[in-house]
DNA sequence: CGGTATCCTAGTAGATACTG
DNA sequence: CAGTATCTACTAGGATACCG
């Protein structure tokens, strides 16, 4: 793959949208971030209920999402300067703008894809 | 929260969507496919509209990606058993019920990611 | 606490050639 | 026409150690 550019500019928003939540964490990292800003250990902590195969995840891995969804526009980064380190993640509007999908894509996917067990339903989160 | 039994149940959609999306054409092809049937190269053919980098898709590429939809139970593959040979794709129901979704995508990407470039809307499809 | 620096593995996608 | 076989390049993700 050469280009950044060439996803947003071909007239199909659908692969700006995979290239944009590419990253097994993202949308997660979004949909947690919903009901508040949280600090980096909390989202880490967060994406641990229901682990996806992992008992913990690469701080690498985790350091490179929120990075990624801050370039993206999606989360913003507040750094409190203090020792110990304080760090927030909060949704900018952008970010808050996407939930709404997350929730279309949580909703289908319980109706399709979590038959037996839907444990926490779309709108008790 | 719930027990959660395996990956899939782990109240956790957005994981698995991730999953049943992963790979580079899966969504457009849902949505190429939802205005009827279509044969193998028109697939191929439809992807490479606004192409993404690439010139051509590789044949192994797009034949992984239709397998995976097929026992994901999102399209449906309908061999006519012909010489030379014919064969015809076409959405489930399951399918049908996920065009939604993408078009909620769609629709959020033309107006937080296509900003400068909104040759084809979603309502012009 | 909130990361970064390395190293490693596995999977995804591309190119190309070939087949029923 | 609709794929399969093979080989390669790239990158996402994980493990671990360490730093400001």
């Amino acid at each position: 793959m050469a280009n950044a550019k060439s996803a947003q500019a071909c007239g199909c928003p659908v692969a700006a949208f995979q290239k944009m939540i590419s990253g097994k964490y993202k949308l997660r990292i979004v949909w947690d971030l919903q009901d508040g800003p949280k600090r980096y250990s909390e989202i880490r902590t967060g994406l641990l209920r229901g682990s996806s195969g992992s008992a913990v995840i690469a701080p690498r891995v985790l350091s490179r999402e929120l990075k990624a969804l801050t370039e993206q526009g999606l989360i913003d980064r507040k750094d409190f300067g203090v020792v110990p380190p304080k760090v927030e993640y909060r949704l900018t509007r952008k970010g808050k703008s996407f939930v709404p999908v997350i929730a279309a894509i949580r909703n289908w996917g319980a109706r399709h894809l979590a038959e037996a067990n839907a444990d926490q339903m779309v709108a008790a989160e």
